[in-house]
RNA sequence: GCCCUGGUGGUGGAACUGGUAGACACGCAGGACUUAAAAUCCUGUGGCCAGCAAUGGCCGUGCGGGUUCAACUCCCGCCCGGGGCACCA
């Protein structure tokens, strides 16, 4: 009667399967609970143990909503489309199609061992055509709507042409800073950038109207900054470039002038800010968020300029210091730059800007020169008439505010920074505190040298600046985001086409009975002329005028969890039944790597959705556990380098490396030590200073802790047959290091691998007691013998060697039923609030006493199960059915233990008091909580009295009923 | 530089709203069973000191202060690690 998991699991995931265990009805009076994972991404790597950890988590969580009587949703599906299927077809000639779908099957084999209980029924993958066709039809819904900022929300185009056919286009003014993106601000007719009225709309064709509506579709296409990425051939969003280089495959990424398809994420910034408020996330999370949204709140006023008709409008979130501005500074790429610039300047400005072109944003980014140059020209300030002179520098952004800014060098580091390097004069507005030496940012100094502002606290001259300003006319308040419009065109084959004809010019949309527009194959996956895709190159593409780019990775992975409530309707995206039914995901799980990506994007298209009337809920996510990343431990080896070809290979063990390191090169000594242990032909140690030691990975799987298994190493590669091994106490010692868990580094560590030696059951446990789920921690394999020597200690309390089966009829004793329910509070509380490696351990406990008091009683045991079932599915549905033979019940469908708290109170008991908080004793009182205060106190009071013999105790403080602590 | 996290035995980590710090597990040491090994089981395991002993005392949660009868927990000031953002005016 072993506890054989290997014959146990693969009878129930069989059973499960057939079953259909964990299907999920929509129709159910049950309440629901949605527990969701982010949606993998099918490489061909295949899994590591770092992957399945929040599976792990969730899916226990999921069984145990499950027992507890919800009706729960817990699907699963793959995020298909996307780059690295394409570089791997252009590389290998595989249709992408084939290596996802192999790239799935292998993904599903290994996600079956572990024992999930997703609804595979649900499953979806977002290259599947019956898929894509939502997210093409979500995305003519963005197409079709506009942000109306007076409602605070989206609305449909034909409402907007209905407005401006009544009003124009005044009480709606145009929304993207750069008017016309469409048509390049060159083509733009200038009578249009002031706005226009009904008479004026109506006279327009066709294509003056649907270029002006483009301007205010919430998906549009347009003329922008991009980032090219040469490399990959295609456009990146803002968060797939890090570091001035592609997040995928780390290559250059410049900036472009481009007509791209957009998303008018901008207009949701408000609401995105807003609704993170009314969700749970982490504070770093909300924090990333906040940032990258990157809101701020100053005024828009203009200056005007000395012997200029031009004026300079500047964005400044401090006009409070409009007394302390000693310059102003244009982004090289300012419209204004040309008009302004002094025939004097001309030269070095234009050698400036020509110097700024040759800069890449790699460059920008690593070394940050103070340069720039003056253009001759200077500013008014509208307070103080004071003339400023105007500079030009590349730490001034142009796509940022107005592309200029108003220095104000004592209170802006920055500015301060720039000021000391050109040697311009600062006007110190704060007094003493400013130093001269660096600036001072503070809000809280009393202004002087600020005209009508003097004496007043700057955060109350902000408020007083700005009516001011308003009063002037010269500016107004003013709100900026860091955050753009997120571009959603990819010069690439393997995504979602567009939806979308061009005909004259005019982006149309296909009728919805056209979708899905099919993805077609291709010979080649090289890129189209002039920078578009590769579908560029199939004539009956562009024969029927379709557009050529595709949708970007994200598209597919901003509705998905709507898709899994109604996976299989052909006529809608998603039934409003079906995610009136479901709501928002309860609780999701995964990584912190979509923070500014998915994250983001998903809740913007909620938040459409919502506004559009198909669903009922305008944020996605209720809570959401950012799951820590497992990192691999490392296993080094150590070459001896230099020798003679004929010495072989030789490998020491790690505290000679360690010498080496300490010793910097190769001493005598050492290399005597070595050459010792070196049999056979003399190894001499003449020349042994051009020695070198080079520590190799070497695979952590043939590494026990620290110990090399030397025969697997020699068998490991073929080079390596003849290894010979420098020990230390007979033993080869390898060095480590913790890294990430990558193939190359060969400290990869299988799921499958220790499913196989340990089962399923051991390694969900283990991965859950290794430390808080949303902890990262390096992987260590040591220490899962203690979980599974737990799993059949567990066992044994049902069956042994000897007697087989021991279950009994008999009823509990007191200590029994008390070990049982602290078990089932503790296993609750933790699995509740996601600390399951507490949970684990509160399991290990329970066993523990039982063994003890040789506990075999199916009273005791059978809740325990249960409570053990969502941890270790399969030895709880075998034990279950133990404890039931023959009824076909599935502890699945078992009703949760409930917790009585009448079996775990004490009744009296010797309480350990402190007096003085120091000195302890134990006082036999028998006081509980259910007593009065002051009952309590008087039989404290007594009790304490005869112990100190006769003293009257100062104060007696009490704990839950429990008398603690004695002040005398 | 700014923001967010975290710092507890040899190791991973417990201690949820201040109430016997170190649960549980790994590792280590000793023992039982065994011809032997593996497996299994039992005992011990923060440091220092005293005692033949059961036991007792002192010190201990990155460092320095503070609040409290009582601080890993709260407050102030530092130090170190991990993550994010980084010319956003």
């Amino acid at each position: 009667m072993e506890y054989n998991f290997r014959d146990i699991e693969t009878k129930w995931q069989q059973h499960w399967k057939l079953s259909k265990a964990y299907q999920v009805s929509n129709d159910s009076s049950k309440p629901k609970f949605y527990v969701l994972d982010m949606f993998p991404y099918p490489s061909g790597a295949g899994l590591h143990v770092g992957h399945p950890l929040g599976y792990i988590a969730s899916d226990i969580f999921a069984r145990f909503k499950r027992l507890q009587g919800y009706n729960v949703l817990h699907p699963m599906g793959y995020d298909a489309f996307g780059l690295p299927a394409e570089q791997y077809a252009i590389e290998h000639g595989i249709h992408p199609a084939l290596s996802t779908s192999n790239n799935i099957r292998n993904f599903r084999k290994q996600l079956d061992n572990v024992g999930f209980c997703y609804d595979w029924d649900r499953e979806v993958r977002t290259c599947d055509p019956a898929y894509y066709k939502w997210t093409q039809w979500i995305f003519l819904q963005l197409f079709d709507s506009w942000y109306d900022r007076r409602a605070g929300r989206a609305a449909r185009i034909a409402d907007l042409v209905t407005r401006f056919e009544q009003e124009g286009n005044r009480n709606h003014p145009f929304p993207n800073e750069r008017f016309l993106v469409n048509v390049s601000p060159a083509g733009a007719p200038a009578s249009l950038q002031a706005g226009f009225t009904a008479a004026q709309w109506k006279q327009m064709d066709e294509k003056t109207r649907q270029d002006i509506l483009m301007e205010y579709r919430l998906a549009y296409c347009g003329y922008g900054e991009v980032n090219w990425c040469e490399a990959l051939g295609t456009v990146l969003a803002n968060d797939e470039v890090v570091n001035g280089v592609s997040e995928r495959g780390g290559f250059p990424v410049v900036r472009k002038r481009l007509r791209q398809w957009y998303l008018r994420i901008t207009e949701y910034a408000d609401r995105l800010l807003e609704g993170l408020e009314r969700i749970e996330f982490s504070e770093a999370m909300k924090e990333m968020q906040t940032n990258w949204i990157g809101r701020s709140s100053g005024a828009n006023l203009r200056f005007a300029l000395a012997d200029s008709p031009h004026a300079l409008e500047v964005y400044t979130t401090r006009p409070d210091t409009i007394f302390g501005v000693d310059f102003m500074v244009l982004a090289p790429e300012h419209d204004l730059v040309e008009a302004i610039t002094t025939p004097g300047q001309r030269q070095a400005v234009s050698e400036y800007i020509a110097y700024v072109k040759s800069r890449s944003e790699r460059e920008r980014m690593a070394e940050k020169k103070i340069s720039g140059v003056f253009t001759g020209a200077y500013a008014i300030n509208p307070f103080s008439d004071r003339k400023i002179p105007v500079w030009i520098s590349e730490y001034v952004l142009a796509g940022y505010g107005t592309g200029a800014i108003m220095a104000v060098p004592c209170g802006d580091q920055r500015d301060f920074a720039f000021a000391t390097h050109f040697q311009i004069p600062v006007t110190n507005i704060i007094g003493a505190h400013f130093n001269g030496t660096e600036a001072n940012p503070t809000k809280d100094a009393r202004l002087e040298n600020s005209g009508f502002l003097n004496g007043m606290l700057m955060k109350d001259a902000m408020e007083a600046a700005i009516r001011a300003i308003e009063e002037k006319g010269i500016g107004s308040r003013k709100v900026n985001y860091k955050m753009r419009d997120a571009a959603f065109s990819r010069q690439r084959y393997w995504g979602e086409p567009f939806p979308i004809k061009w005909v004259d010019g005019i982006a149309r949309p296909l009728a919805e009975s056209e979708l899905p527009l099919e993805l077609p194959e291709v010979e080649n996956y090289r890129p189209g002329p002039e920078g578009e895709g590769p579908l560029a190159n199939l004539p009956e593409w562009t024969g029927r005028h379709l557009e050529t780019n595709t949708m970007p990775g994200y598209a597919g992975s901003s509705w998905y969890f709507l898709r899994y409530m109604d996976p299989h309707n052909d006529s809608a995206f998603c039934s409003r039944e079906a995610s009136d039914y479901w709501g928002q995901v309860d609780l999701y799980i995964g990584g912190t790597e979509h923070a500014v990506g998915h994250l983001l994007y998903s809740r913007m298209w909620t938040k459409v959705l919502y506004d559009l009337g198909y669903i009922g809920h305008d944020e996605p996510y209720k809570k959401l556990v950012n799951q820590g990343m497992i990192q691999g431990s490392s296993r080094f080896v150590y070459r001896l380098d230099g020798l003679d070809p004929a010495a072989g290979l030789i490998l020491v063990s790690r505290k000679f490396y360690d010498a080496y390191l300490a010793a910097g090169s190769m001493t005598p000594e050492l290399a005597g030590e070595i050459a010792g242990q070196i049999p056979g032909p003399a190894l001499t140690t003449d020349g042994c200073a051009a020695w070198k030691i080079s520590p190799l990975h070497v695979d952590v799987n043939i590494v026990d802790g620290y110990e090399l298994d030397r025969e697997a190493f020699r068998k490991w590669k073929p080079e390596f047959g003849a290894a010979r091994f420098v020990l230390e106490d007979g033993r080869y010692l390898c060095g480590a290091e913790v890294e990430k868990m990558s193939k190359s580094k060969f400290n990869t560590v299988n799921p499958d691998d220790l499913v196989n030696k340990y089962g399923a059951d051991t390694f969900r446990m283990y991965e859950m007691f290794l430390g808080p789920v949303e902890m990262s921690k390096p992987w260590d394999t040591k220490g899962i013998e203690g979980v599974h020597r737990f799993l059949r200690k567990f066992w044994r309390l049902f069956a042994d060697e000897q007697r087989g089966w021991i279950l009994t009829d008999e009823s509990p004793t007191a200590a029994e039923w008390k070990v049982l329910h602290r078990t089932i509070r503790k296993i609750t509380e933790d699995t509740e609030r996601f600390s399951f490696n507490t949970g684990v351990s509160g399991f290990m406990i329970a066993v523990n006493e039982l063994t003890e008091l040789d506990c075999h009683k199916k009273a005791i045991l059978e809740p325990l199960v249960i409570l053990l079932a969502p941890y270790a599915p399969h030895i709880a549905e075998e034990l279950y059915q133990r404890i039931h033979p023959g009824e076909g019940r599935s502890v699945l469908d078992a009703s949760y233990p409930r917790f009585e708290e009448k079996y775990v109170t004490e009744s009296s008991k010797q309480y350990p008091i402190s007096v003085n908080g120091k000195l302890r004793t134990t006082l036999d009182i028998s006081l509980d909580a259910g007593q009065q205060q002051v009952e309590q106190l008087v039989l404290a009071n007594e009790v304490v009295q005869k112990w100190l013999e006769g003293r009257a105790p100062k104060k007696i403080i009490f704990v839950k009923g429990k008398m603690v602590n004695v002040v005398v």
